[in-house]
RNA sequence: GCCGCGGUGGUGGAAUGGUAGACACGAGGGCCUUAAGAGCCCUUGUCCGUAAGGGCGUGAGAGUUCGACUCUCUCCCGCGGCACCA
């Protein structure tokens, strides 16, 4: 197909100022084929030169932010999935440009991470030789699926122009105590040789990106407080319209439990004045607590273990040998565990008695404490109250070590042997009996707080998110190490040796050295560390030696704010200047996949908080709305991988049979937001359709008018498209169209076919989907040689009166049941009276009526007539 | 275990409580062609029937309704997320 033809642009002169249009391409309509590689490539630059597509600051126009995920511009080149989403994307920023919205699109290349490294490792490169050739690879791409982007706002993370501002939001994070450096346990990746945030380990204990599995480690990171905005990501979901799935996953992932600290006192002499307080959910089964459970990391324990409680000793040697167990089990260990379905709820658990005994604060029984690893010391406060007969954990452990077991809660099954967890009247509970929980609940915790036993509290399941990486390709921590300030007590921080003193604004970006040899040590110390160089510095604050921080940021960093630097991607002297965050955000829509839920989404909303906290954006959240798309898996059903063999590769797609097909496809496959399964043979059915618009606009066109009944279905395409795009509804719209074309094919009535205005009417509103074929037939369609482009018109209306010109069909029921049709006029629609007593006359419907009582008969206007009998 | 999303032809999938299967693929048949390809036309949920026509059909079962893929309840299955989180 391709290079059969003479080229028709070759007469374009890209140095003309006035664009002007092939000569060639219009004097071979009707006889030329479709044929997209002549046309495509064609206008693409066309459009480029004309700035089509440039979104334009502070313009009358209302502005509309489009944003889809910048990429990692991997090795591999374009995937299938982003042409899903970007494709998606493009036509509905296409027709909200079409509506006259002042449309930012942009793009941009999130180059620094992992991935980039890891690439640059296996081909034997430097990542800052590979980055350029793959932004430039996937730009190239970009271009060939004409995409409506604005180019003049492409950004780079990795330039230091940019990552000037990823550190100084680090900056600011540790200006305001929101960045600090602890000893954390972290997870290890022995593969990519790094330490990873809880986000990007999986449920199995695997990096999500190479899929080793993870150790544990401690180290000293650097963490930033997101913990601190648990609430505010919480409650401001409420401001955003996010899809239910993603706002359920955010919720689930921070993760906010309330409940009640109580305070038990340990009866031994050794921890007098000593209190343990523990976390529930439920105090209103304290009567029923009849032991305590101490996580193996808990203070409690060291000092336990240090007391050395006399008459004890073969007891501490248990529990010295318990907690050594506990910790040499790795991640994946407990995991393992944890899949035994027959083990109950969970792992099978295991503990050891500490001998001490604690006071239960209602009732002053004395309940035995205990350690045990299913409590963890990283929620709540590492220590529970067992309460057996009403939690399944505790009842477990209860049974396994023969511990008391007193029910609270009554049971409406008396035989129930297990823990019981529903709701019920409380029992045995003093004064408390006869209260109805959880409905009462509130009771329990106000009698607890004014006899000074507990306080509500609330948990979260969030983490603070470590934000080191001990990797060569990323933003430096703009941070050195300076043991003279810390000799005079300038800024340092309690107990270390050096002080962390913060690399002054001006002096920003630390740029990253070029490092011949960047691969990970293993050691747990960043590559930069070898950068002598570099490392070795003056301390800005003193001016003394001094050393730079050497661990770089995470690969999320340069994404928490990227969509801000597209509003003014040049300026260096801020992010991005005031007046155009005021007027381009928020971000009117944010499209990207569903794994990134608990990652960027989050982290860039916390981000932005942050910033708006400091006075720095305008709006409290980023993202007005947020919708994700579902993945494109291979021919075989499986993800698309090298190994597999089933990568399909846009460029082969848009060499044989042209970008507009290929984007249609992609949309047409199904719901958006869904999987989908790629198949070669639905591509050529989206071609023949472009290929049947080609013709019929060449051939089925006249100045005499449109069929009453070709119109009247143009009208309703154009009502149906416009409403579909604008819920995301691509594959509908598309199958709409479809159907047009099929109308117009088979139109009878008429052999002159669709008036040349009504032609314009439905290129316009293909024109989003296949931007490329519209503007060919449109650019044909004119009468003189300089047109403005298809893409810059507007967006038609449906005309409502034009909508009821066609016949309708009414559906005639017996009892439900579709006895018949009838066919009428849209005038009569409103005739019930005569539509009945029509319906009762059909041959069909008489027959059912004979010698039957008709009960009552339901008209639905214009749908269906329906005869109840008995 | 908890939370969320699903279950419709041979396949991908359509259906504000109102004609289930739009649109597309595949398959079968026909036309065109020396042939192949492309294109065009017809058929295509299933069962009975030559046909007209009718029965059955949206994971299973119940319910609400004149009418249920759609709403309610119970259950089964699949996918995704979280998980010894107190």
């Amino acid at each position: 197909m391709k290079g059969k033809s003479t080229k028709p642009d070759s007469k374009y002169n890209p140095s003309e100022t006035e664009p002007k249009w092939p000569s060639s391409a219009k004097a071979s309509a009707g006889k030329q084929k479709y044929d997209p590689s002549l046309i495509e490539s064609k206008w693409q630059k066309i459009w480029e030169e004309q700035e089509l597509y440039k979104a334009i600051d502070f313009d009358k126009k209302p502005k509309f932010y489009v944003l889809i995920e910048f990429p990692y511009p991997s090795g591999a080149g374009l995937h299938v999935g982003h042409v899903r989403s970007w494709s998606a994307m493009d036509a509905y920023s296409r027709k909200k440009r079409m509506e006259g919205k002042n449309v930012l699109y942009p793009i941009g290349w999130d180059a620094f991470g992992l991935p980039a490294e890891n690439y640059a490792l296996r081909m034997h490169l430097h990542p800052s030789t590979i980055v350029p050739q793959n932004i430039a690879k996937f730009k190239k791409q970009c271009k060939s699926l004409g995409l409506s982007f604005d180019w003049s706002r492409e950004i780079n993370t990795t330039d230091p122009r940019y990552y000037k501002w990823t550190q100084w939001i680090f900056l600011k994070f540790f200006e305001k105590g929101l960045a600090y450096r602890a000893d954390v346990p972290v997870n290890w990746c022995p593969s990519c040789k790094t330490n990873l945030a809880d986000e990007e380990v999986l449920t199995d204990g695997t990096h999500e990106r190479c899929g080793a599995t993870t150790e544990k480690r401690m180290q000293k990171q650097w963490l930033l407080r997101i913990t601190k905005y648990a609430d505010r990501l919480l409650e401001d979901l409420k401001l955003v319209d996010y899809s239910q799935k993603i706002a359920t996953q955010q919720i689930n992932w921070i993760g906010r439990s309330e409940g009640t600290t109580i305070r038990f006192k340990i009866k031994d002499l050794r921890f007098k004045n000593k209190e343990i307080e523990v976390f529930t959910t439920r105090p209103d089964t304290l009567f029923g607590a009849t032991f305590i459970v101490l996580a193996p990391e808990h203070p409690i324990v060291a000092s336990l273990i240090k007391s050395k409680i006399k008459n004890q000793k073969s007891k501490i040697k248990e529990i010295e040998e318990y907690i050594q167990k506990t910790q040499s089990k790795t991640e994946q260990e407990r995991i393992a565990e944890g899949q035994d379905p027959s083990a109950g709820s969970g792992q099978e658990k295991t503990g050891v008695d500490t001998g001490l005994t604690a006071i239960n604060p209602v009732n002053n029984e004395e309940i035995p404490i205990w350690i045990a690893d299913y409590v963890v010391m990283g929620y709540g406060t590492g220590v529970i109250m067992a309460v057996p007969a009403h939690d399944k954990r505790d009842f477990e452990f209860a049974k396994k070590y023969n511990l008391p077991i007193k029910p609270v809660i009554s049971c409406p099954n008396k035989k129930f042997k297990g823990a019981y967890i529903g709701e019920g009247k409380i029992i045995n509970s003093g004064e408390w009996n006869g209260l109805s929980v959880p409905k009462e609940n509130i009771k329990v915790v106000d009698w607890l707080k004014k006899k000074g036993l507990g306080e509500r509290e609330v948990y979260y399941h969030l983490r603070d998110w470590v934000f080191s990486r001990q990797h060569y390709w990323g933003e430096p921590i703009p941070v050195v190490f300076c043991a003279n300030c810390a000799k005079n007590k300038i800024s340092n921080i309690k107990g270390t040796d050096y002080a962390i003193v913060p690399v002054p604004e001006d002096q920003l970006p630390v740029e990253l050295p070029y490092l011949e040899k960047y691969e990970p040590s293993g050691t747990g110390e960043s590559p930069l560390a070898n950068a002598k160089d570099w490392v070795n510095t003056q301390c800005p604050a003193c001016g003394r030696k001094a050393r730079r921080e050497t661990d770089t940021m995470p690969n999320w960093a340069g994404s928490n704010w990227y969509f801000l630097r597209y509003l003014d991607p040049h300026n260096d002297k801020a992010l991005a200047g005031r007046k155009k965050m005021e007027y381009f955000m928020p971000v009117d829509i944010y499209q990207g996949g569903f794994e990134h839920t608990t990652l960027h989404l989050l982290y860039s909303r916390f981000v932005y908080k942050f910033l708006y906290d400091i006075g720095v954006v305008p709006t409290r959240e980023p993202y007005k709305k947020r919708r994700s798309h579902g993945v494109v898996l291979g021919p075989d059903g499986r993800k698309m991988s090298k190994s597999f063999g089933n990568i399909i590769n846009p460029d082969d797609i848009i060499n044989k049979f042209g970008a507009d097909t290929l984007r249609i496809y992609e949309m047409f496959m199904g719901p958006f937001d869904q999987t989908i399964v790629w198949s070669e043979e639905s591509v050529e059915g989206c071609f023949r359709f472009l290929k049947r618009v080609w013709e019929l606009s060449l051939n089925k066109v006249s100045n005499r008018n449109t069929s009453v009944k070709l119109l009247s279905k143009l009208h309703r395409t154009i009502k149906k498209v416009s409403q579909d795009l604008e819920n995301l509804k691509f594959n509908t719209a598309i199958a709409c169209l479809m159907e047009f074309i099929k109308d117009w094919r088979s139109d009878k009535s008429d052999k002159e076919g669709l008036n040349g205005d009504d032609l314009k009417k439905f290129l316009l509103i293909l024109a989003p989907f296949a931007p490329h074929i519209t503007e060919e037939l449109w650019q044909k369609l004119q009468n003189s040689e300089l047109q403005q482009s298809i893409h810059i018109q507007s967006f038609p209306n449906h005309d409502p009166i034009l909508l009821e010109k066609e016949e309708v069909i009414i559906a005639i029921q017996i009892n439900g049941k579709l006895r018949d049709t009838l066919s009428i006029s849209f005038d009569e629609i409103e005739n019930q009276q005569t539509l009945k007593r029509i319906a009762k006359e059909s041959q069909k419907i008489k027959k059912y009526l004979k010698n039957r009582k008709i009960k009552k008969v339901i008209y639905v206007k214009g749908r269906v007539i329906n005869f109840v009998i008995v």
